[in-house]
DNA sequence: ACATTGGTTTCGCCGGACGGAAAAATCTGG
DNA sequence: CCAGATTTTTCCGTCCGGCGAAACCAATGT
């Protein structure tokens, strides 16, 4: 029956896929019948399978009338891919039109538990190792990427992170709370981020803020290369560059920056 | 181990979706070896997840950069289940009240495949056997409630489901194209759809559309009772009231009636 | 009270999932 | 362009845990 004869196929692990896609397609919640007989399959297997994903939370069992629905790991993974290809999408032309330009390594970043992780990022050609592979995680304090976004963060959330130890990546990592502060307003004034030597050195890296339709600043754009080759003159060149993008693809997302007093949909 | 100790949890699945939400929470594909020390499995069986879930499109597979992402079934069933909980969330409210202030039937439905499906239902307590079930798919031309959305859909989407067979219910079933497209016309005109005894005997039934933000008929409500009960005044009110409780939810799914020519956000 | 339907539990069997290891493919850097 | 390292894929014997029939239980309606 596969198209693909895949000798790798764990039916166990199929077979409860299907159960879940039934519940999800359904509207409404389902009971174990219902989805037993839809699927052919028989009943003990179905149960076993609606326990363990609901176990896994990626389907909720409503107790009062005994049916399954779509539960909310599976609401909160959709909602993390969801916007996270969202993001790439809109983002990776513009990094693409940054790199034709500087020929420097460009980056896209999230915040995730208090750090950065690298979502996207052109290497250069002639890169020299840069530092980030994706998917790593680093911290706010130390990157541009990181200290954009911390910037911009609600008093609350900066707080929190502030909170947490600083810790030194190198020689000229800020670790000091007030100095960071400071840093922080004047980043928020200017609305870029710069940092020299703090998460490696001899690497430089300007980062800018993305913000979603909430004015929240979901993720960063951070251009990174050698000190020696930023010259002031590209320095500047490429912080506005990179703002543009970053405004392009915060505009994409719904920010509307003089936005004030939203009267919402809610009701 | 298990914190709840659920003796019907079958561990492939279980530890499949782990995979899976280890892929859908990191935001870049990822490798089988990143994978498999990650969540310290023998690298054989999480190749094997891999497969599975990749063969049920749960994933994709990069072959290019022999990587794991997100996949298109997945995205999907998110999809589905998003609009469905979404259009639930805001028309629940709306029902209640109508039953509230009918004590008749308020059903809620989609369109699938040609069908409307029955997605929520409120029931009065003196109801005298309903005629459908939640989950239960209906022919659009015999009830209310595909007529409401049949009649807004676009031009190329319509002639394609006048196409299928228009198959009886009752007696009363219009199965003539162009009655029925005359019909379609009129509701078009005035906004609701009645339907008597076409879709079961005795029974009378109210329809009226809602619309999403692309004013696209994506559901309807519809209050359906027995014929008998419903005098003129009180279907006059009733259509008064549908429209409004539809009105509502559609504006709450961002639907703008007058909206032409939409400057999107679109670069 | 009985019948029917839907959900849970038991239990023994045996298929297929498991994972170590080896083979194949792919990626390094010299 | 080739050797070494790393990652992916294949193979295979073991055995465990998934399977499903059937029994059991709970709720509902006749």
């Amino acid at each position: 029956m596969p198209a693909t004869p895949n000798n790798y196929i764990v039916q166990p692990v199929f077979k409860a896929l299907k159960v879940l896609e039934l519940v999800a397609e359904k509207g409404h919640d389902v009971s174990l019948t219902e989805v037993a007989s839809e699927l052919k399959l028989p009943k003990t297997t179905v149960f076993r399978y609606l326990q363990t994903l609901t176990a896994a939370s990626f389907l909720r069992h409503d107790a009062q009338k005994d049916r399954y629905g779509v539960g909310g790991r599976f609401r909160s993974l959709a909602r993390i891919d969801k916007s996270l290809h969202g993001l790439r999408t809109l983002a990776m032309p513009e990094m693409q039109r940054l790199l034709d330009i500087f020929n420097e390594t460009i980056n896209l970043a999230i915040v995730s538990e208090g750090h950065v992780v690298y979502v996207e990022m052109l290497e250069a050609k002639r890169a020299l190792r840069m530092q980030a592979r994706l998917g790593d995680r680093h911290p706010m304090h130390s990157t541009s990427l990181g200290k954009a976004i911390l910037a911009f963060l609600p008093e609350e959330e900066r707080k929190a992170i502030l909170m947490t130890p600083l810790d030194f990546k190198t020689i000229n990592t800020v670790t000091d709370r007030s100095a960071l502060s400071r840093q922080l307003a004047d980043i928020r004034r200017r609305g870029y981020a710069i940092e020299t030597g703090e998460n490696e050195d001899g690497s430089m890296c300007i980062g800018v803020p993305i913000f979603d339709e909430n004015a929240y600043p979901v993720a960063a754009l951070s251009l990174s290369a050698p000190e020696r080759r930023m010259t002031t003159e590209i320095t500047v060149e490429a912080v506005a560059m990179l703002r543009k993008a970053a405004g392009a693809v915060s505009a994409a997302l719904g920010y509307a920056p003089e936005e004030f007093a939203t009267a919402s949909m809610a009701g």
